[in-house]
DNA sequence: GCAAAAGTGTTCTCTGTACACCCATGT
DNA sequence: ACATGGGTGTACAGAGAACACTTTTGC
């Protein structure tokens, strides 16, 4: 497009999209990873993600690749950058990373190309240098979630502020103090009291919280 | 690329990488535009750019674009955003965006696609939606400019604090106070003293200051 | 000596951090 | 009664913001 006055030789070149899916499960920040059952790289993991449908848009085809492998829409998603000469298929590659919540998700069951969740502090081989789109996908949300409400997406509708700490500590990979924690949180004005509490266990029951927007913003 | 089960279509696509070029100029933040010689939106203004040669990388047109219209490179230079269904001949646009320093510029002369700087607060219609891409690139700068040595692009060599705290107001679109600007550059540690002093006009001589690195650092 | 830009310190507020004990419940 | 996680307040330090006058030069 746009202003050039050069020849006009038009480069069309094989397009993909792939999308990082972040969860936190148990602790750890973990990521959605497909078992490549073909050649090239037949046993490495890969990202999901493959070629535009015909008149497809990006954003539609990063959507698409994330309900199929997980169910889920209506979660945080977006554009993080866009590659090439990682050595697969396709010359560019547009990438997405996604936040869901894992109570959500229903992976596709496929026994070729099996889904499967992976700890990013122990990832197995990867394919075409995914190791460098999901390092870049980890800091982004690093630091998103230090200026951004993204982590609404990690959560369900409600939820006590253990739980929301403990998403922070996984992404951020350091503990934090309880009361700074809640202090900074309902001082941000991201997340409000829902009144009614939960009894887990031989302990005090935890008040229920509830995001005040479950659209991204920055605060 | 990447694992995906379905039926091998490649989607091949049009690509194309337009750079977002700015630079401060008598106070005033601007960016340069290219005015269309040709149908479609003849006559209107729009940013650089075009398709990928043959085996080209994405950065490399890029830069390749950024060094034919202004004749510089070692600049700052970095990827903003992948855009599709812009309305121009590519189907999807790969935006970079670029600071340089107005005094090193040299403008490529043409008669026909004539680039010129505009003020981004007074821009002439554009084509292919280029308003968004701007406002993008624009939101960015002022992010970096924060929490980033990105000025350094945007300067000369050595340079008066008068100077560098204009780049910051005419970006930020605010003034700020002179011994407060002062003491935080010189605390962040991102410049220091040359020893030299310019004289200029009937006033004391300003003490010339340089960047302590001239790669992009984050703060 | 006057105009013009360069240069320089202090005070206050706010934000972030460190830190330890009592509370409500189940067994 | 005891074990378990839930919930709370205060003190200190560092960062950022507000604010006005003196210095050096050219004319």
């Amino acid at each position: 497009m746009s202003a050039q006055r050069a020849p006009r030789y038009t480069g069309r070149v094989s397009t993909a999209v792939v999308v990082v899916i972040f969860t936190v499960r148990d602790g750890e920040l973990c990521a959605l990873l497909i078992e490549r059952a073909a050649e090239p790289c037949k046993g490495q993991w890969a990202l999901p993600g493959g070629a535009l449908l015909p008149d497809e848009t990006i954003d539609g085809a990063a959507t698409r690749k994330l309900a199929d492998e997980t169910g889920v829409s209506d979660v945080f998603l977006e554009q993080l950058y866009t590659f090439d000469k990682l050595g697969g298929k396709a010359d560019i590659v547009v990438a997405y990373f996604a936040l869901v919540d894992f109570e959500r998700t229903r992976l596709r069951e496929d026994l070729e190309w099996r889904p499967a969740w992976h700890p990013v502090r122990a990832l197995p081989p990867l394919a075409f240098q995914n190791e460098r789109i999901l390092a870049l996908a980890e800091q982004r949300l690093r630091n998103k979630l230090e200026y951004t409400n993204v982590v609404y997406s990690l959560l369900p509708e409600r939820f006590t502020l253990t739980e929301m700490q403990q998403v922070y500590e996984a992404i951020l990979g350091e503990t934090m103090d309880k009361r700074n924690f809640r202090r900074r949180v309902v001082g941000l004005g991201i997340i409000r009291e829902t009144g009614q509490t939960r009894k887990r266990g031989a302990h005090r029951p935890a008040m229920l919280y509830e995001f005040t927007s479950r659209e991204p913003v920055t605060l």
